[in-house]
DNA sequence: ACCTGAACACCGTTCAAGT
DNA sequence: ACCTGAACACCGTTCAAGT
């Protein structure tokens, strides 16, 4: 409080006459952070594209506000902030339990993963004399695929409980009953 | 530090004779924590078995200590830490890169589902008339059903990309190169 | 080797007093 | 309506001094 009264050019006691305490303070970046959530409008591949859409944008947000979104991950949460997401898979054309089962799997993983991310993996996972021959691939960890890798796998896990004749990703046979009219 | 001190009775300076700083107090109760995962033996059911019953007392460890974990989650990962889980997953046969790959995944999903719970789901996201009428769903999450519903999504999915003929749960059919041989 | 008193440089917050 | 000085009850940490 006394850091930021400085930086306004003010007194501590000053900012307690806008906000009732520090914890409001912070519960207040979190908010505006979430806010700032950009559900990118329907493309194409069905619901899938735009759930994974949503997700990555969550990721580049939490990329952008390390500090506010490890604040975010372990406030309690409130439900608004919740909606938004939740609303992509809604939309996305998924009944109610199907969808909030989907929406806590895939926001655990990718709170998980910007986490992970955010403190850094354990890169090298073996200190022995075979480190240098094993370096490339736990050296540099190409960020973007490895949370596509995650995310897909659960996209494509969902999409099988919920169209369990669709097919594996190539053209896909006539659904009897698509989760994508809505 | 002085309300620990208070506790051993002992004044607060006296602890910096054995720890450097308040930092490394909290990072050893980490390291204890992750100590205290227990790896349960290989059971019956192949890699699959074994992996969710190490994720799952990862779990239960974020149960059991929430505001340890909740430190842990935001918090450099030391390279020790990891390796406890990692090894289960090269222990069930799966390929370096592969066996990485699925321990972020893994790992992810299961920190951030466990953040999830501590935090609290945000259980009414329906604040409308039609709150009592959804209620069931979304009042009482089944924790343990919600938690497996994710993990198995990523399990099946990491043995569809593994062993692609394998059959999906049934009886499993001659598997070319099953990566439960090492 | 371990503990302590005193001190330093901080915190968040309240409240009566100012304008 | 908003800001401030003074004060309260705290922090983590250092260090010389004790045993």
């Amino acid at each position: 409080m006394r850091k930021l009264g400085r930086e306004l050019g003010v007194e501590a006691m000053s900012l307690y006459n806008h906000v009732p305490n520090k914890e409001a303070l912070l519960g207040g970046m979190v908010e505006v952070l979430i806010e700032g959530l950009e559900i990118p409008a329907a493309t194409s591949g069905g619901w899938e594209g735009k759930v994974r859409e949503a997700f990555r944008s969550y990721l580049k947000l939490a990329r952008a506000h390390p500090e506010v979104f490890q604040l975010f991950a372990t406030r309690p949460l409130g439900t608004g902030e919740a909606l938004r997401i939740f609303e992509v898979l809604r939309g996305a054309g998924l009944e109610l339990v199907p969808a909030l089962q989907a929406f806590r799997a895939l926001s655990s993983y990718t709170v998980g993963y910007a986490l992970a991310e955010i403190r850094g993996f354990p890169l090298e996972l073996e200190g022995g004399p075979r480190a240098l021959e094993l370096a490339p691939p736990l050296k540099e960890v190409d960020r973007d695929a490895q949370f596509d890798f995650g995310l897909d796998l659960i996209i494509s896990g969902l999409r099988q409980k919920l169209d369990p004749d669709g097919a594996q990703g190539d053209p896909p046979r006539r659904s009897r009953r698509g989760p994508e009219h809505q």
